[in-house]
DNA sequence: AAAGGGAGCAACCGCAGGTGG
DNA sequence: GCCACCTGCGGTTGCTCCCTT
């Protein structure tokens, strides 16, 4: 028996989301709230897929996420993670709160991936000690490390955020979206092609992403209108609800911890935050 | 100024897992 | 237990932009 296709083939529209579409699934899920996605495009109006929905809904419109300028926490967490956990993307974007599993496997695979296969020196974390450490530091040692760097990414988070440390509250991500669709509704109003580009000098508008006061811009990091359309979501945040800080945590320590040859000891804590580097 | 190539990113595709009848 | 449906995930594609020649 085949598996029937997600959705009609025929009629359904491919390719990027218009503003005009975005606008119309935010305001759908904005009634009716995320999931049920399969009902998403015939009540809608969309003519969408259900999945292409879904997915223009978490990678792009959620509340709650950042886009682009990755910091050197966040990095350094990605590369941990994907050595640890391999190429689970859902996973690794689980103790990334802000971002997408997409975004980051994005990242992965056009900025470290290469990073990391090309042996080099001069970073604060060097990769080519980090892959051989990968291999011959101590397994306690490791994973203190990647302990202490999952700490200095939440640490980063938080300080990018501006909120509390608490995860389990409900981070300033929340805004980041709001802003997500406040330049999107800009620039559809506005007419441009480019909606979410506005000029940092000329506007006096604020950066989003708080966190990337560091160089490099990437294409991603946009700067947002000051008009949060707070009426536009009005309903929970999913994804800071999944970013709650225990679940995650004691998930990858119960994981490791099932490699420790039986004996179970907690052994992250404790470790200053400028450890991680000398470890390697 | 135009063309070519590479990088970055949004979106699609197909499979797997979960769930309810 | 089986089946159908729905959702999530990871791999991949294709488009757009930017840089180099």
């Amino acid at each position: 028996m085949g598996r029937p296709p997600c959705c009609d083939k025929n009629g359904v529209k491919k390719g990027p989301w218009t503003p005009e579409e975005d606008i119309i699934l935010v305001s759908y899920i904005q009634e009716h709230g995320p999931g049920n996605w399969r009902a998403v495009p015939t009540n809608s109006g969309l003519m969408r897929c259900s999945k292409s929905c879904r997915l223009r809904w978490t990678n792009y419109l959620r509340p709650g996420i950042k886009r682009g300028n990755f910091t050197g926490q966040e990095e350094k967490l990605i590369i941990h993670l994907q050595a640890l956990l391999g190429n689970r993307w859902a996973a690794i974007a689980s103790y990334l709160p802000e971002r997408t599993d997409n975004d980051i496997k994005n990242y992965w695979n056009t900025h470290l991936k290469k990073k990391v296969s090309e042996p080099e020196t001069g970073s604060d974390c060097p990769k080519s000690s980090w892959q051989s450490s990968h291999r011959s530091v101590s397994k306690g040692q490791w994973e203190r490390c990647l302990q202490t760097d999952v700490n200095m990414a939440k640490r980063a988070l938080c300080e990018a955020s501006s909120v509390s440390c608490s995860f389990g509250g409900k981070p300033s991500t929340y805004a980041s979206n709001t802003e997500n669709i406040s330049r999107l509704l800009q620039g559809w109003m506005k007419g441009s092609p480019k909606p979410s580009v506005v000029d940092p000098a000329s506007s006096g508008w604020g950066v989003a992403d708080s966190a990337s006061s560091q160089g490099s811009v990437s294409t991603s990091n946009r700067i947002m209108s000051p008009e949060p359309l707070e009426s536009v979501f009005g309903f929970t945040d999913s994804s800071a609800e999944r970013s709650e800080a225990g679940a995650p945590f004691s998930l990858l320590e119960s994981w490791l911890l099932d490699e420790l040859d039986g004996d179970g000891q907690e052994i992250f804590l404790d470790v200053p935050v400028l450890d991680t580097c000398q470890l390697f």
